[in-house]
DNA sequence: GTTAAGTGCAAGTACTTACTTGCATAACGC
DNA sequence: GCGTTATGCAAGTAAGTACTTGCACTTAAC
């Protein structure tokens, strides 16, 4: 076997990833993250040190990233069309946190290690939302408090990405009409005519 | 002391809510419930057997009603009053049940016991919400499919709680005003006009 | 008054699990 | 070749934890 020690470590990090999302944090213990990674149990304390470090590096491995450069420049002025865009990132952002995140809820500690990072894509997109809202509304095309609309746009995605996992056979609609539907809600509502 | 074998299980029950609710299942020890509970750990087993019996018996417990005759007699045809009426039973359940939702979402089979009961509320309440949406959508007062706005009407409600566990120091508003806010948008939207 | 049920207490069992350690080995840089 | 580094392997340690058990005590029913 060929493989270096930043194999190894990915190795580790992901089967960690793997398991949390199933387990979570003490229903899972190290020597299944050993066997799941391919490595022997050993070789992870030698690379990490404890399993609380492991856990934490391999939370902020996966969410070290935001980059939400592409997304403001995507965004052209169109306001269904951006809600759209902002909406279908977030929607990916969560998906890709949401076991960290759920586990991060039921920790004692919501908002520790694990609690900032996995919020930290989402909260970063809540202020773009907010700031986008403020902008709308200023400019005559929404009304509200901008706050409140970016809570609530966000809650419609929250809830849709967390509904998806507690009930998975309900929700077999594609992606991109479930943000259809749900910018069309957010600016319009469900009232007729 | 004077505590009847009932008043025992009553204590018991409650502490095992209180440390599930904090701690999780796994994070939380029998010697800690009793010790809340103000009883010895070997009148826990005595009660419940193994840890695992406490925790069901101590969800069921705390799940066992659903009784929804109370809404649905209040419902008298006002469209936005109706509506108010449904967000705020829900919300009520939804935050009572909190933590065994958190918890059922973090466990390994999210649908088992724990999760089953813990649903058993909101799931009834959702049937409510999509019938009476059927019913004004016939009556050409709302328009759209009417399980997806049930889906998104609990998935405004359920936001708002799981929200607030989260970031409470963001969530300051009464209920009212939220339930107010929520129903507005879940009618009207957000655009101006 | 006697009995039975419920409980506290203290000790103990069996298992899991995080973490360590000493040794052999294989790869890689020099 | 030689040393360094990363790893596997096997054994072990220490702590936590679910669960048991035997005994003494209280309480309340009869």
């Amino acid at each position: 076997m060929n493989r270096s020690p930043e194999d190894t470590r990915l190795r580790l990090l992901a089967a960690t990833r793997t398991l949390l999302a199933a387990k979570g944090r003490r229903g899972t213990t190290t020597r299944e993250i050993a066997d799941q990674a391919g490595v022997n149990e050993a070789t992870l304390f030698r690379h990490f040190g404890s399993k609380d470090a492991l856990v934490d590096a391999c939370v902020e491995y996966y969410c070290r990233t935001v980059e939400l450069e592409e997304l403001l420049a995507s965004l052209d002025g169109d306001l269904e069309r951006d809600l759209r865009r902002i909406a279908s990132a977030l929607m990916q952002r969560m998906e890709s946190v949401r076991d960290l995140i759920v586990m991060s809820l039921a920790e004692e500690n919501g908002n520790g290690t694990v609690g900032e990072a996995a919020w930290r894509a989402p909260t970063a997109i809540k202020k773009i939302v907010a700031d986008y809202m403020a902008k709308r509304i200023a400019a005559g095309e929404l009304s509200g408090n901008p706050l409140f609309l970016a809570r609530f746009f966000m809650g419609m995605v929250f809830s849709y990405v967390m509904g998806r996992k507690r009930f998975p056979e309900e929700y077999a609609a594609e992606p991109a009409q479930v943000v259809d539907f749900q910018v069309h809600m957010f600016l319009n509502g469900a009232r007729k005519g």
